[in-house]
DNA sequence: CTGCATCCAACGAGATACTG
DNA sequence: CAGTATCTCGTTGGATGCAG
């Protein structure tokens, strides 16, 4: 082969495949929240809990982007009170992949 | 092994690298500007020409920061009109690397 | 050619209070 | 418990003009 074949993307960030994967996964919070999800099922108050410091709003927002584009799925127990659970899909579990080598990487 | 050993990061943005590392290579620009130069080194120009859009601004601040994260080296050949060329260091590969593993997964 | 300085518009995210 | 609704502020990045 000539070259690596990857797909070489267009030059401009709105269409670029890798651009818009990590300006979404750049956003504030969001490689923590898939962090523990990396790690099991988390109910959205536990998640709150263990990242001191995040705002419901922002959870909230991180939680339904990632239902969006397929990483997670979002289960509701009809309990009272009600119990909400979040968990990362396989292909979820494939970006927390990523994420462990970046951090491998990262502190090196 | 118990679990796969990742230095499990502290639980706030600030302190953690893998945070930080996402939300600079997720700062607009970036990725294309890692690709070019993981395709080979580049003159400022050849960039400014292989992105149409970028604004010469946010061009130069991507670079100074990649400099000074180590992932690009800087050099100026005294030339008459001058010459400056950008390219990867061996880090800055890796990440390079790393960005081709997602283009891979965000493709699939 | 390779940048830096300035100004400005748009977006992201925090604080807070309130609801099903 | 699990969110939503506002409001506000800081930062990012684009446009433009000037300099070495």
């Amino acid at each position: 082969m000539e070259s690596t074949q990857v797909t070489l993307p267009p030059l401009t960030p709105d269409v670029c495949p890798v651009t818009q994967t990590l300006a979404f996964v750049g956003s504030k919070w969001t490689p923590l929240v898939i962090f523990q999800l990396h790690l099991g099922a988390r109910r959205y108050g536990e998640l709150q809990r263990a990242m001191p410091g995040i705002s419901p709003k922002t959870l909230a927002e991180r939680l339904q982007s990632l239902e969006e584009r397929g990483l997670v799925t979002r289960t509701v127990y009809p309990d009272k009170p009600p119990r909400v659970e979040y968990a990362l899909t396989p292909r979820g579990h494939e970006l927390g992949d990523i994420l462990d080598t970046i951090a491998t990487w990262a502190t090196a």
